[in-house]
DNA sequence: GTAGGATTGGATCGTCAAATCCATTCCAGG
DNA sequence: CCTGGAATGGATTTGACGATCCAATCCTAC
């Protein structure tokens, strides 16, 4: 049972955040499962009673955290992702996200990426928000490839949505391997290539 | 301090694969922190101190299924990444990969990739070892690319080691997105276009 | 067969995380 | 003001997990 009803008052607003903002942090550095209730009261600065006023059971928090992500990931690749008219603006946001990794050595992966692998297979209704979250994304990456063919950059006949789907994947692949190696070589293949094999038909005239 | 001696009986031997393979299974499907060494005796038949008898403690045994793992994984493909010298050969390939996931629509996701996810920040040793199994695999999927350069099925300024890092990126963020979603889309649809991009080049003539 | 190390069983200990409880303080509306 | 619900502090309970210990049993080498 969700603790759905948001605080009344400012200051237990402002409570709340910082609960989900500390709980969001810790677990995307060491996992759900490596984040205690404890560390998250010392880091948000509160009190044991607060996180459980605010929410039902570390379920419940968990919950919270990933809709924090999936905000805060949408929010950073929409304005990249909302003008994707052109092939050199593909390549600004693919900078974008090679930049962002390669600045923390891979450490982390990606936040949604890391939440799923952990919860998917044991919490379903983690696994149904978070494929939510990345069909959301996928959305917004199909939907700035859509007006590459509305603009005759790519032809007509080319599938977005396929496309939209191998770019999300070479992303949490890349950002995946790179945890691992601590080089962002493999995503930057990834999407090097998946933008390649879109210059290409980009290049060759509709048939 | 792992506990790296072999046990020097039959018996021992037999035991600690059990305890391994247990251990592996579970951790697969619950993740590391999801699984209890409680839960591992149950499963393997043992008792607790056969656990610690055989490995110095969890990180210890942990180490042994991310070897066993590494060995699985390798076993599995090796023979399809062998002799990878035609795009038939490579569209096997992806048709196994594919099924595997679709058969278990997509629970689980990668066994490296899982243990990579969860492991790699906080457990430097974890993350070198998995480092290295993704290093082999890669190689040995560019051995197999480059055995397409060799034949003359690819021109010969392609770059194997590349392709082989966006198809091994192509499949483990396609896995990710198979355990959220329950779909192989974005599995199939990466490693197609990662595919379609290789075929596209061996089609046209080497410049 | 028998000695001695390898292997096994299962009780047990210390620790820590999740969740609860209750008493106290804060604060916005009347 | 002053009052009732919201918010807070922190002690506490409960249970599970990692790890240890020691006694009992098994096997292998001789």
């Amino acid at each position: 049972m969700p603790k759905q009803d948001a605080p009344s008052t400012r200051k237990g607003r402002a409570t709340r955040d910082r609960i989900v903002a500390a709980a969001a942090d810790l677990m995307y550095l060491h996992g759900v499962a490596g984040t205690s209730t404890p560390a998250v009261r010392d880091a948000a600065g509160v009190s044991s009673s607060q996180i459980y006023h605010y929410f039902a059971d570390k379920d419940d928090l968990t919950r919270a955290v990933i809709a924090f992500q999936t905000d805060a990931n949408l929010a950073f690749h929409a304005p990249f992702l909302a003008r994707l008219d052109s092939l050199d603006a593909l390549r600004a946001w693919r900078d974008v996200v090679v930049d962002a990794a390669r600045q923390q050595h891979g450490a982390g992966g990606c936040p949604l990426g890391s939440l799923c692998s952990e919860l998917s297979d044991d919490h379903p209704w983690a696994r149904d928000a978070l494929a939510a979250s990345f069909t959301a994304w996928s959305e917004a990456i199909r939907a700035g490839l859509a007006a590459m063919t509305g603009n005759g950059t790519l032809p007509p006949e080319t599938d977005p949505g396929q496309l939209a789907l191998a770019l999300l994947a070479a992303v949490e692949g890349g950002l995946l391997l790179a945890q691992a190696q601590h080089t962002t070589d493999a995503l930057e293949a990834a999407l090097d290539t998946v933008i390649a094999h879109i210059r290409d038909h980009a290049a060759e005239p509709a048939r």
